[in-house]
DNA sequence: GCAGGTTTTGTCATATTTTGGCATAAATGG
DNA sequence: CCATTTATGCCAAAATATGACAAAACCTGC
């Protein structure tokens, strides 16, 4: 399971290592060294290759000329990229996703279980706060299951 | 059962080592050596790893792209770090907790049955004043189990 | 209060992880 | 097809975490 919260540093091209224990994870849990990064709210969303086709096959799922489904595929599918960790443990973020998102120093990795996050530090900062209201508010939901 | 209070220091590399009535528990009720720490309101909270893992099982049945669960998310798992008890009895606080906390010199560790919390001095003394507080206001919770 | 063991802390050496730099390869655009 | 940008591979420095050992502090039973 991917968990907790790292900061890394994006070179200027673009290149950021993941942290360790996200790549060990990779590995074992998942038999991977691909991950696929995708636009999702104000950051990127980073799935294990194997999980991601997983997601794929869903979707394929969903009735396919519905304006919803392809307005949510436009943007995850259209925005999705496979990366391949190199031998010092780093992925390119492809320029585009860099600009979209403003990724050009202080990088934030947060995990997710079955997934993971990457956010530039000020917008992390800025989300934190809302998430963490929500979090308050969705502490007994688990109490029921 | 995780019960009682104790001080330990913390070293400049963020090591510290756990009470030893707490590894004992780990080992004889828990079977582990690995325990899961994360933010929760000011302190850390600390799970014996496999009952963390059930708590992982509950939050992977939430609708995951449901706003509310990712917030969730984000914040509990996001702050969730594993610790592996070393020979001296001895874990590693990861930075960004530390600097979170402001964890530097005496750190608290509160046992709580299932779990155990580890505060700063500092927020120990300014939060157990409140809690005795909340506390002589709902004795009577307990008249009803 | 003292001797014995256990627990906690400090220090140093070693391993791992992260970052930076540079040279080469690939892609892009005119 | 060439020039410019962008991506990749490789090596090494810096930062960080881990392991091993030993000193200090502490319980505990006598």
């Amino acid at each position: 399971m991917f968990r907790g919260q790292f900061v890394h540093l994006i070179s200027k091209t673009g290149r950021v290592s993941i942290p360790s224990k996200f790549r060990e994870n990779l590995k074992r849990a998942h038999k991977t060294s691909k991950v696929i990064i995708t636009l999702f709210e104000n950051c990127l969303s980073c799935y294990p290759l194997p999980e991601w086709e997983k997601l794929e096959k869903r979707i394929l799922k969903l009735p396919r000329f519905k304006k919803n489904t392809v307005d949510f595929e436009r943007h995850l599918i259209g925005n999705a990229n496979e990366c391949e960790i190199d031998t010092e443990g780093r992925i390119n973020i492809p320029q585009i996703l860099r600009k979209d998102l403003g990724l050009n120093k202080n990088l934030i990795f947060v995990g997710l279980l079955t997934r993971f996050e990457i956010w530039s530090e000020k917008s992390w900062n800025v989300n934190s706060k809302n998430s963490f209201k929500n979090f308050q508010r969705s502490r007994d939901v688990l109490d029921g299951i």
